[in-house]
DNA sequence: ACCGACGGGACCTCCCGTTGTT
DNA sequence: AACAACGGGAGGTCCCGTCGGT
């Protein structure tokens, strides 16, 4: 019998991949049934709802981005670098068949509407987090002198993240990862005007 | 008594609203019963199913931003100026009920995946119109001398969508224009740097 | 295709039997399908719910064991004898397939419990309706000098009903009528002892 | 640590209450999970299926109710007092919370038809045991000359039977003491009419 | 054109019972 | 002796679509 953690975990991730590429509704725990191999009385024994599932699965994708966005940060030092470095782990891991589905928060956020408050507000905070931590590395580059004491963060936050969701959609629309690529470079651009200190 | 086609048209209304706020499948044929006062037969009567119903709200949302898109270029000369007339487009109608859910394309693209390609390729045709759209609008700029002729179009377009359409879905997330109007106001900073002719 | 009330009344007829005998939580809807022959759809076209099915077929019970009661009465003038033709009727119905199960308020009235509030009421008000149906008789007979005016007729309509209640049960337990008709030979007795006009 | 008995035992307190609450059918291993803060294996290892589960429960509440009508006779030496103590058990437990569900036979020969065989038994076999109970305390009266020897012992035990079951039922459904009380009373008089010898 | 009864099946949830493990 | 993962199925509800009738 394999260990309840492991079948636990191994329910999430064939969740999220589903969940992320189907939607919640679209979704059934019958096709949970067939990826994770289990019954119905197995899935409900680790989780009490299809609701509590897909929270799971959600909290583990956001998870995993932001880890792949902190590791990324690794050996860079200027703000500029490490600002551009984030946003490119969303065009490395394009190829990740956990993620497939596009931007679990775009996605999430899309589908769910009032009737599904729970994964609405989870989007929100996953969000919120995102946000936040990109404030974070423009403050910090702002503090260290790296980027203009002029820059307008949260306009250049939202700029960032808006194109960056906008081009995760169009990529995954066309199945072609050059929507991607072109909308990251045109924000590096976009960033090297801005964020620029005048010599 | 309502004629044949206004009952037609009250319908696709209706649906349109359901499914871009929903989802196709969180959107049920007795929700669109409810919302349009009819009974199974009435509806069936002029869809012969739940996906063609769909097909044909989903091209009424796109039908109608095509319209606004083409109205907002009046008056305008400019190729500056007409491309950001249409991207202010989404701003003007955030408050319009059938838009409520966000963009459809957006929404149809990051619901439906392998499962539903008769959407999914629908969204594509949307977003093909609308690209060529905008690039008509810059070619025939460049070509009357008001961009420069180095102008990337594609890059450019691609950036104006991405940052457009992550917008409108962070300004639903938080149930706030803000994010939108930020994301425009952002965008016609990176495009006057980038399509303005030297003098 | 048959008319909607006739199915409608089929179902309850069919619903009354099955609850009756084997509970509210001892049937299923699978019970019922094959029982009138109808699929899921075609129940839930005529009842939104369970429970709303268990109302109406617990309706349909008690309605008829009221017309019965009401049936009894013709051509009984004294009120002994009314009041005796009124219990009677259960002894005379005891081989009715539509009571088999026993005495539906006893039956609603011993399996619903808090959790249940809806039938409960139901058979609160059932009981309210029988126990005034007697206690009128009995006003009835008092105002015309039949019975003695210092008739506890509460008493007596609790006595009545409780031994009815407690015989059916005894009967239904055995399979053996004998115990009904024993009791209410014994309330036969017990009532001309209490409610006898002394000459 | 509890020892195995006395889990047992706990088992079928807590599942005795549970099964005359909600009945057989309406109440699920779970429940009985809850109310007895073990899991599964706790309760099976203790009884083989919820049906073994729900006899030795019913066993149980009726076991407690013949021991409070033995207790009852202490002192009560004629037959008519010992006659009417045993009735009046049921109005003092009235409060007991392991009855609360009314009187286990009744609720069982209410419930249990012909899927129920084994439960149904049970259930007669408790009547059985009972009713000849009643019938000795009868029977030794009339040898001892404390009652008529012309008393039809069957029409009272089961006119008292009836009775109290019935008042049983009143008063839960209305969840008030008062009917059965009244109808205690009321059974007194009937007796002392009928089991009076003439002096 | 519209109603609405109905079929047949999928939905999520919970059921009872078994089994390996501690 | 107790836990808890799990199987397999039934629970009530709702799904989409059809079709006879008005």
């Amino acid at each position: 019998m394999p260990s309840a953690p492991a079948t636990k975990a191994s329910i999430i991730e064939q969740a999220a991949r589903l969940f992320n590429q189907q939607g919640y509704a679209g979704t059934s725990m019958s096709d949970l049934m067939r990826a994770t191999g289990l019954q119905k009385g197995g899935l409900y024994n680790h989780f009490r709802s299809k609701e509590e599932l897909a929270i799971a699965a959600f909290d583990h994708l956001v998870q995993y981005l932001q880890q792949q966005s902190v590791r990324a940060l690794r050996g860079k030092r200027h703000a500029l670098d490490r600002f551009m470095a984030v946003l490119s782990v969303h065009e490395q891991i394009w190829h990740e068949p956990l993620i497939q589905g596009g931007c679990p928060i775009l996605n999430t956020a899309s589908e769910s509407d009032d009737t599904q408050p729970v994964l609405r507000d989870r989007a929100r905070q996953a969000m919120d987090t995102w946000r936040q931590f990109l404030h974070r590395i423009l403050a910090k580059g702002i503090a260290r002198g790296e980027l203009p004491a002029t820059t307008d963060t949260e306009a250049v936050v939202t700029m960032a993240i808006a194109t960056l969701e906008g081009a995760v959609m169009l990529s995954k629309l066309y199945d072609d990862p050059a929507y991607l690529q072109r909308a990251i470079a045109q924000l590096r651009v976009y960033l090297s005007h801005h964020l620029t200190v005048p010599r």
